[in-house]
DNA sequence: CTCTTGTTTGACAAAATTGTTAAACAAAAG
DNA sequence: CTTTTGTTTAACAATTTTGTCAAACAAGAG
């Protein structure tokens, strides 16, 4: 009864969660999963009983974190403008290490049931929404469809990340020169916000 | 020797790029594909001998129907601002049909030859990139690094996009309700890009 | 040391997907 | 009408991927 706990759950968690969200392999086969994890393929089975239960786990488990990381800062209690450079860093920093996973989310959003996780998050985004309409009133930012406010915030900020491979070839960068070019938009993204 | 032309063949790519990038089904199986055909597996097997060149021929002709389109505009001879203005009419146009193209280009850039399709483009980018340098020495637009300018102005129309299901969702709207706030954006888009 | 039990492994079975082939079918040519 | 040839179909085979099971293994309990 009592867990012996090898570590070879987790592991197989990381790399499956490092597969589909850093590496964008998002239909790797659960060989491809064990031979990168070091494992035998049927403790894929042992641990998870099934490959979509796995998929399901490490999918909601990324989900929820990003989802919390999020919140603390959006719920942090300083004024709204340093909240949204804080998201900035946050997000950027985030989704710099995962570039693929709002791709799947997305990807995945036809067949699954993530429409419902995601309709628990409505209510967030309307208290949102009301916050920027407020800022607004008071001259903080352009006056605008609140809803747009937020595209174009995680637009600047998604967009670049989500199709880093692509730009690193079009603009001929290597990992570091697109890390810088990343760095600098910090401040290039607040300026385009708030101008 | 004289083909009877069914239409068959043209069928089975309509469908398969409508399965691909209209609704993100990016891995349909060759069953799914003819069965929204409405014709026999085997027609894929007949017409392009396997599923992986029937793959290559949709993406390949998807993308260079939009590498013209975008080409085309941004070639015709007009003043700069009034270029983007229509590469964003067009754009916004395009990718509403795929709005999982570009998504799709970024998940398969791991495996595949896409970069070396891609590499071709790396003149052409660094042309735009030189025309945009200039037009900020004009002062027409904000002074930063063109690189900037370009992830802007492509953030800001591809990401609400290829995110479309995903806000559906957290702004509680309907299809007619997106397709209007886009619209808007069109507008939007272009006052942040030359404010 | 022995037993218990969680962990790991290899062999096997099942399922899903893809590819092949021969025959049936249908439209145009003669 | 008959032939030719491109098209379509169903049955079969091959491959890939997933899931199951019994036995081997190893660490802690007694």
């Amino acid at each position: 009864m009592t867990t012996r706990d090898t570590g070879t759950e987790q592991l197989i968690k990381d790399t499956a969660k490092h597969l589909f969200f850093a590496e964008g392999k998002i239909h790797a086969t659960t060989q491809e999963i064990a031979d990168a994890a070091g494992v035998n393929r049927t403790l894929v089975n042992y641990y998870f009983k099934s490959r979509d239960i796995l998929f399901d786990q490490v999918f909601n488990e990324a989900q929820e974190s990003l989802v919390t990381t999020l919140d603390e800062v959006m719920d942090a209690p300083v004024p709204f403008k340093q909240k949204i450079e804080h998201l900035i860093t946050v997000f950027l920093k985030e989704f710099g290490q995962f570039p693929y996973r709002e791709v799947f989310i997305i990807t995945q959003m036809n067949n699954n049931n993530v429409i419902n996780a995601k309709k628990a998050r409505v209510k967030r985004v309307e208290a949102l929404l009301t916050e920027i309409s407020i800022e607004m009133d008071k001259g903080t930012i352009k006056t605008m469809d609140p809803r747009h406010f937020l595209m174009n915030l995680f637009s600047l900020m998604a967009y670049p990340l989500v199709t880093s491979p692509l730009q690193k070839i079009l603009f001929n960068m290597d990992d570091d020169g697109y890390a810088q070019l990343m760095e600098q938009r910090k401040q290039l993204i607040f300026e385009t916000i708030f101008p």
